[in-house]
DNA sequence: GACTTGACTCATT
DNA sequence: GAATGAGCCAAGT
């Protein structure tokens, strides 16, 4: 995977954002997107989560304090975890480890959360 | 360098 | 409400 300037920055904000959700909560990927500037990057969130491991190594991103990033507070923006080959349990479980309440694929809403505070990144 | 894929979203039906 | 389809755009092939 080549990372120029600019996908760097992007992967950047993504875990910056992320990385600030509070335990016990959950944000949409649309959300991270919007609040990065990119409203139209959603799927662009959600892959940058799926490769997050390999480019905060890449990036040392640990230097700069992101690390054990929580993907599993990231869901659709139907308020549901999103399917993908079996990853969708175990993100399931760690939000009820958070005490999140997970019905099905649905979390409860009272745990969905919107953080425009989260801009300055 | 063109074509496909996808951890998405929104408007429409 | 649920289902469907178009739009989106960085990564992967």
């Amino acid at each position: 995977m080549r990372l120029d300037e600019e996908s760097k920055a992007f992967h950047y904000a993504v875990y910056a954002v992320v990385g600030q959700i509070p335990y016990g909560k959950v944000t949409s990927y649309g959300h991270i997107a919007y609040l990065i500037g990119r409203p139209k990057n959603a799927r662009q969130v959600g892959s940058s989560l799926k490769h997050s491991e390999y480019i905060v190594s890449q990036l040392n991103l640990e230097d700069a304090g992101i690390s054990d990033l929580p993907w599993w507070r990231v869901i659709l923006s139907a308020g549901t975890i999103s399917k993908r080959d079996s990853g969708e349990y175990e993100q399931a479980r760690r939000l009820q480890d958070e005490k999140v309440v997970v019905d099905g694929m649905k979390v409860d809403l009272d745990d969905f959360g919107w953080f425009p505070d989260l801009v300055d990144i």
